[in-house]
DNA sequence: TTATTTTAGTTTACAGTGTTTACAATTGTA
DNA sequence: TACAATTGTAAACACTGTAAACTAAAATAA
């Protein structure tokens, strides 16, 4: 694994793209990135980035899974914070781990969850990385489940068997699965997408003022119930 | 309210400017839209656009303003398609008519609810038609809550008095209102922007294939449940 | 009808973007 | 030292949105 010294200042002139770029996401807004713009603050001309990267695209997506690699542990800490058995605090802390890590990387989730960048294209090799945060919550509620903890409305849903390739995923993490983990899962999911949403879009703020964090918590206490988790 | 002959004919570029970039829009996706590319294919030069549109912001956001009244339109249709005090009924109307028109309009909707448009930023003047749409959401519930049909778990949050404004317009409307029918109706907002959001990402359909539309039904009970509306 | 004003459109131009190509300079290796 | 690989630059192309000046046409006033 000895990196040569090119190799070295290879990777660290990449990472100073990477920096620059989310200094200017973080000051302007995921929309206004510009790779004319990053070269400009790096003092080089443009086209040597693409030494780097194959074209602007290829750099959000590395912006991308960053984020999403950020997104993912900010989800495991919240969870990780309460006890294996404290099943209820788990998905308590995930879940606001999940609002809050939005509320103070509001550019960043939006790249994420948003489609700031103009013509960009959901890339491929994108798909891993972010299931991986989903298979937190995931796994989550599949820990409880499989404790039994799980007694809130369960869905008759009949769900394609195609999802053993995901189940696969999930149990090489060493999580238990099922196909009505994943369907709460979906719906916890979405409950938070939209919450998280509807705040960044400025929606709660207009009718809760400085009470949309009890709002969420609520909303959240709500889904621990609807669980059965408590 | 008779129109001279240049009105009319302005009256008309300017539909068709605005269909224009709604077929361009479908067909390329609302990050393609270009003020160029809508002139050429009117057969007509770029600047001549700026005579019906302040500028590229000022198109968007009329065309956003067709979008909203159309999505409210068609809240209202899913709604109205029950009886005035089946209120489950038409809560399920409506939610089902909200993922509907965005599964028939995704483009239309994310230029709604998603960030396509470079550096756009959110017009003013779009707030009200914005509202417009939650507030049939909120006189949904509203109604059902003034006739003692919601016995599901009303928070004890205590919202701003600011609010009022937003009571007048609903009452403007006939409509009854409370906090904590904006409250319910935040909440039940936020779950449908999530599921959409969620299914026109494409995250929905690698885990549920055929089975989206029934899921998302299925949710929507849940939430027709939850509230006590049934 | 003629003269005047308003309007719709074009031409030209500027500043910005991502990207490609050809070339120069630097760095590492044999 | 000679050669090769790498990193950068300069110039150009094809796109954006937008502004200014000008022209042709249409509506209005004399």
């Amino acid at each position: 694994m000895t990196q040569t010294r090119r190799e070295r200042l290879r990777e660290s002139t990449r990472e100073e793209i990477l920096s620059t770029a989310w200094k200017q996401i973080g000051e302007e807004g995921a929309a206004a990135l510009s790779l004319r713009g990053i070269a400009r603050e790096m003092g080089v001309t443009a086209p040597a980035l693409y030494r780097y990267f194959k074209d602007r695209d290829a750099l959000v997506t590395a912006l991308m899974t960053e984020a999403f690699s950020a997104f993912t542990a900010a989800l495991e800490a919240g969870r990780d914070a309460n006890n294996a058995d404290d099943y209820a605090g788990r998905f308590r802390g995930m879940s606001k781990a999940y609002f809050q890590w939005a509320v103070e990387n509001p550019q960043r989730y939006l790249l994420l969850f948003g489609t700031p960048i103009e013509g960009y294209m959901f890339a491929e090799e994108l798909g891993p990385v972010a299931q991986r945060s989903f298979l937190v919550l995931q796994g989550v509620i599949g820990e409880a489940m499989a404790a039994g903890r799980i007694t809130g409305g369960v869905s008759a849903l009949r769900l394609p068997t195609s999802l053993k390739s995901q189940y696969k995923l999930l149990s090489e993490y060493g999580m238990p699965y099922s196909g009505e983990a994943t369907q709460l899962a979906l719906s916890t999911w979405a409950m938070m997408q939209g919450l998280t949403s509807l705040y960044l879009y400025d929606y709660l703020t207009g009718f809760l003022q400085d009470n949309v964090e009890t709002f969420v918590d609520f909303e959240i206490e709500k889904m621990v119930k609807n669980l059965g988790l408590e």
